[in-house]
DNA sequence: ATAAAATGTCAAGTATGCTTTACATTTTTT
DNA sequence: AAAAAATGTAAAGCATACTTGACATTTTAT
């Protein structure tokens, strides 16, 4: 899954360890989830948009995720 | 992890099983995370959040989440 | 140009998120 | 009250999200 981690990473100025240690993970974690290698878990993926101060779907692309809507 | 997902099912009158085959698992897993056996991936929340039409942040309760927020 | 820092990669191991199957229990409908 | 539908539970198995350790490669600082 694409993600807007890196972007807002260089934007800060920090490195991935930096953000490792921010959000409870190890580095490794985070340049996996940067190159995608695996999707952040729930939790980490919070803990990430709140370290940015923003949401998930605004870090997160779930644009390839395909939804169904509820009928009303 | 709490979740409003057992609330708005009841809110709209549809099952577990129809909310599980709306986003694509099974009935058992709704109910392990409405009963907080586990906490759903980061693509099911979309998918349950995007079904009823509101945010992740909304439906899955991250109160007890500890977050660190960049100093700027 | 060299050294240091940051990032990428790999592999093995652990933990967690799901699936499947089957039955129990509760709730709703008749 | 009985039957049907909905939900709860358990266990085993599979896939994925992480950790750890180590080294390679790239980028940045000197």
């Amino acid at each position: 899954m694409k993600t807007r981690i890196a972007e807002l990473r260089k934007k800060h100025k920090i490195t991935q360890e930096e953000l490792a240690m921010a959000v409870g993970v190890t580095r490794q974690t985070i340049t996996s989830i940067e190159r995608e290698k695996y999707t952040a878990s729930l939790v980490l993926a919070y803990k990430i948009a709140k370290y940015f101060g923003t949401t998930i779907e605004d870090i997160f692309d779930f644009s390839e995720v395909e939804v169904e809507e509820i009928k009303k």
